[in-house]
DNA sequence: GCGGTCGTTGCGTATGCCGCAACCGATTGC
DNA sequence: GCAATCGGTTGCGGCATACGCAACGACCGC
């Protein structure tokens, strides 16, 4: 807490944090993972300590693999030890274990990507990422947090909670494309038709030209718990809609069996 | 320092890392990335520190989202913060960019020429070539399109799909010598025998003369994302394979480390 | 060549972390 | 039902340690 009249930026949570250097070392890895690159001095600027400081908890992290250097002399960037942690993270979310052997057939069988995707944040948590056949991995969502009103995941992720909790997650609807759904009441009728039919779909809501399904995974507690879906250029979803949709329904089941979805009792009112 | 008398395990290399809490923090990770889960005295014995400084830590890494604890009783496991910092890193992953140097030293080290392919349409797309120190150069393949069942590259790639893809991607099998596959029971027996033994081998099959072995390239996921290989003229390569299958191995899989392919033992409670 | 910037390193100091011990809630044994 | 145990959590004081300072070498651009 020295230099309380730390003058640039007054916004940082800085408090609250247990131990001061650790949490100065893991705010590098935001940064980082914001900026994607970053220098020493940039990023003690960014801290409001000094440059050695910086320097000690930079080299720190390098030493766990968590940031690398681009050259001798260079900047730093997230590295390696970043993915194994990953690895094991999303090893050990029972979803994805379960799910992995599903999408990779979903993938073989569409040709095209298939995600996993949690509730997270107010925004849409991609855990996994299936390549499909056609061509080099388009994007890789790993990671990412994306707007639930403009995916298809995020609808069914939407679609499982009780409708005041949308007001409360969203209190606005950014627009994306001409296709995004920006009125709360559209989006809620939208996310009453997916309740019925079992799946959602976004055409250029997010993206112009990329075309998303999804459907529900629920735990033996008939919660959605995450979503699965198939991604593409729409030209080439469009046309399989019908397809696309029954192995879809099929494989989010299957995740929710594995899951013990179905095996007792559910008490969900009606 | 703190009384070294943990017994356990002796080979911490708890020296040259500069920051001691820092340090002792992302150690917390690795271990929670190998145990999957961990409690506070758990953590404290492992690291050989207090049980309060293990707290201190743990509360630290969990304010970052980089941990969070089961909702029954405590124990810590990776959080979702993890996954956003790989999605970061995951952006700028290439797996050209990461194999460069790898093929670098493939190259120097066998003096023959080094290819990068992946999966596309339904064959083998050459992504990255480095040319052997020898004289006898073949010509460049990058950018063409390779059939998949005639080269080594084309078995590693396919040995990493589920069988029933096999007859979508490849309906028919053409000749292009007579020492190219035609059967698709002598296909898959072959794709099976690169499963095993972790590389593929392609002599005068696609063309007389040439010889190639390939290596599988995977990600933090652990699918087959690339191939790599070491080809030239078969006189050359066929009184050498031991050690080239050696050097090839090894560049694949360092290649693989770097895009994050680090799999560990997860130790989930059945 | 010269000023500016960047990553890196030795050093002294007081800052912030660590170990101690006690607390609390849950579970177990008798 | 009570005591004993175990595991996570917290206040406190001493002292190790991480920080800021300043200087260095390397690089870049004017």
């Amino acid at each position: 807490m020295s230099t309380s009249a730390a003058e640039q930026d007054g916004q940082r949570d800085a408090a609250a944090a247990g131990v001061q250097s650790v949490d100065r070392a893991l705010t590098i890895l935001e940064v980082l993972a914001r900026n994607g690159e970053a220098g020493v001095t940039e990023v003690a600027a960014e801290l409001g300590v000094h440059k050695s400081t910086a320097f000690r908890l930079v080299a720190t992290l390098e030493a766990h693999r968590l940031v690398e250097q681009t050259e001798d002399r260079g900047k730093y960037r997230l590295g390696v030890g970043v993915l194994r942690l990953a690895g094991a993270t999303a090893a050990r979310l029972d979803v994805v274990q379960e799910a992995r052997p599903v999408c990779r057939q979903l993938a073989a069988a569409t040709g095209e990507t298939v995600n996993i995707t949690v509730l997270s944040d107010s925004s849409a948590l991609y855990l996994d990422q299936v390549a499909g056949t056609s061509a080099l991995q388009p994007h890789n969502w790993v990671g990412q947090h994306i707007p639930l009103h403009a995916t298809s995941n995020g609808k069914v992720l939407l679609s499982g909670l009780d409708p005041d909790a949308l007001d409360r997650l969203l209190p606005k609807l950014p627009s994306y494309t001409p296709q995004t759904i920006t009125r709360k009441a559209e989006l809620r009728a939208e996310l009453e038709q997916v309740r019925d039919q079992g799946y959602a779909v976004a055409v250029d809501e997010l993206e112009v030209g990329l075309t998303a399904m999804a459907a529900p995974i629920r735990n033996a507690g008939g919660d959605v718990v995450a979503s699965i879906s198939v991604s593409g250029p729409t030209f080439r979803i469009e046309q399989r809609t019908e397809e696309i949709v029954r192995l879809l329904k099929e494989a989010a089941l299957e995740v929710s069996l594995r899951l013990g979805w179905g095996h007792r009792q559910v008490t969900t009112p009606q």
